[in-house]
Formats: structure tokens, sequence, C-alpha cells
DNA sequence: ACACGATGTGGATGCTTCATCCGTTTCAAG
DNA sequence: CTTGAAACGGATGAAGCATCCACATCGTGT
């Protein structure tokens, strides 16, 4: 990746600062520029598509999702990993809209993409010993609890988010085993 | 409501059949009358809104859900009519993919308004009786469970279907008290 | 049977949004 | 300072959406 000019530099910032002030949900990209105050173009150039916009505007929660996953994954106690790992997932991804977008993407870049592989990795690992120790249920791939998660976010912003750690208790006690 | 005309009456069934050959999520509803043989003013006729087409079409689907809630209602064990009606409300928003849209838009008919009042009020005297009888966690209000239901609906559909009954498994055991 | 008002039809049309192209400007290396 | 490469911006065309209105069809009353 070639070092950025100046101008272009501050370009992105604008960019990437605009997007930042609206819901993830209506960017239009055209005015996203006006607001920037930038040229249409230069955004269309920057961010070739809205996944590659979005991806810029979480790569820095998937960064720091991955260094909670590092953390969860060092806990000795694997049942207590396995739920403190699923409760940042669910955090970080209503905190940043996109994230699950990123997580699931196939068109991501290979940034994103190998953050993604590594806290895959580390996100089976502590599933694994989780089942082992017989503190979460056996018959769940990781893939499934992923997307469970997603589905807790969906549930929790059906509603005004004040029962986010509601919901998410009632998806985790049914991923354990009694 | 008048009654219709016998051309009127024809375009509609035509209209109603092409859209029920296509993904709800990309119903454009220009190609959508070129599909249906008709004029795209027609459509619009019809149809005001995409929400109107889209309970036009799962409406027969939410009398259908209405109808097994009365049965689940009927059931004289509180926790079994309660995991048969969340196994019901779930597995009709999955054949319809509009289901939801109906249940949670403000936009709807009188019609449909009066179905999901009835399904709302059966469905808080199960979960009330759930709950009194100790089969259910206290804590949640029937708008959390049924936006639960909502995610694992979305979690699914985040694969490829065929985990349904798992994922909702999963849930259902999250809501139940041991 | 038929005439006529009411109801329904179809596609041309204007509007909004999206994304690209290209002439001009800015940067920084020599 | 010169110069070429990189970046800029806005005009532009393509695409979807929803409306409008001139014409066709229906079915009721005579």
């Amino acid at each position: 990746m070639p070092t950025l000019r100046s101008d272009a530099a501050r370009s992105r910032a604008r960019i990437l600062d605009a997007a930042r002030r609206q819901p993830i949900t209506e960017l239009r990209l055209n005015d996203l520029a006006r607001e920037a105050g930038v040229g249409v173009a230069t955004v269309y150039r920057h961010f070739p598509t809205v996944t590659a916009l979005v991806e810029a505007l979480t790569i820095e929660a998937l960064e720091q999702l991955v260094d909670e996953a590092r953390t969860a994954a060092a806990d000795p106690d694997p049942a207590l990993a396995f739920t403190r790992l699923v409760r940042s997932t669910a955090t970080r991804q209503l905190e940043h809209q996109g994230l699950q977008t990123v997580l699931l993407s196939d068109e991501v870049s290979s940034a994103a993409r190998g953050l993604r592989d590594e806290l895959f990795d580390l996100a089976q690992t502590v599933l694994t010993n989780a089942i082992t120790a017989g503190a979460v249920r056996p018959d769940l791939s990781l893939d499934q609890v992923q997307r469970l998660v997603c589905g807790v976010e969906h549930a929790v912003r059906l509603g005004d988010g004040s029962d986010r750690d509601l919901l998410l208790d009632v998806v985790v006690s049914g991923l354990s085993l009694p």
C-alpha cells in the first residue's frame, strides 16, 4: 500500500469523519460527499463500494474485538471465557452496526479478513474448550453460535436497546448446559 | 370494501401470483408489472405501498398463525402451550418472509391489525400462564419474546435454514426455567 | 340490447438516486 | 522552477420509482 498524498489523506479523514456522523443504514454517498466538503468522485475513489467504507469505519472496532477475544481465550475457566467472548462480540456488534457486515461479507479487504480469521480461530478454541468442559451444548458449531449472536443483535435493535443484557442472557443460558 | 370488478380481480390475482414467484427482498414493482402482464399503474393502484403488497401476500399466513395460536392457547399445559406458540410463530415467520414486517410495521391495514391484535392477546395470555406456572423466566415481556423470535429467524436466515429447529431450541431453553 | 357513468388500465413521463468519466488542480521529487 | 503523476470535483448518463392522464372495459338501469 503506497503512502497517501497529503491532500488525499485529508480527504479520506474528512469522509470518514462525516460518515461517522450519520446512521450507517442511510449512507448516501452523494450526500456524504457534500457533507464532507469533497467531490463525489473523491468518495468513490477512496471507497469503491459501500462495504469498503463500512469496513474502514469498523476495522478499529474489529481490532478491539480481536483483542478482547485474546483476553477471553486466556481465561482459565472455559465457561467464563465463552460467555465473555459472546458478550464482547454482541457488545461490539451493537456499538458498530457495520461489524456484522464485515464479519459475514465475502468482499472484505485482506486486512479485515486477517483479523476476522484470527477472531474465528480464537472463538473456535474457546468454544471447543467450553464444550469439552461440559459448560456449553456440544451440538452447536461456531458458525451457529455466531449467527445466534447476530440474531440477538437483531432482536435488540428491534427495541430501544435498553434490554441488551437481558436478551443476551437468555441466549447465553440457552447455550449453556445446566 | 366495495366488490371488485372482474378485470380488477383478474389483475390483482395476476400481480399476487407473480409476486409469489420472487424473493420478497427484491420486489421491484416495475418489473413485477411486466412479469404479471399488467401496467405499472395497475400494480400501484392495487397496492399503494410495498408493505400493502407484502401484507396481502402474508395475510393468509397470519390467519393460519392466529389459528395455531388459538390451538396452542387451548393446551392445558402452560409450558407446552408456550413452546408450541413460539415454534409456530418462528415457523410461519420463516416460511413467509413478510410476516415479520406485518407484525412490526405501523402501516398495516385494519384487517391485519385486527388479526395481529388477536395474536398478541393470545400470546400475552399464553406467556402469562407459562410464567405463572413457573415454566418461563418471569423477567421477560411479550415484546421481548417476540423480538427474540425475530432474532432467531434472522439467525436461521443467515444460514441455509437447515438448523432452524436447533437454533430455536437454544432460545426456547434459554427462555425456560430449569 | 344498448347506452352511459363508473371503474380500471397502460405506458409515457418527471423525479430522485447512483456511480462514472474526464478536464482541471495540487502535490512533491529532482 | 519544472514536470509528471496523483487526486480533485462536478457534469453527466444510467436506473429505479411512483404519478398522471388519455383510453378501454365493465356492468347497471332502461
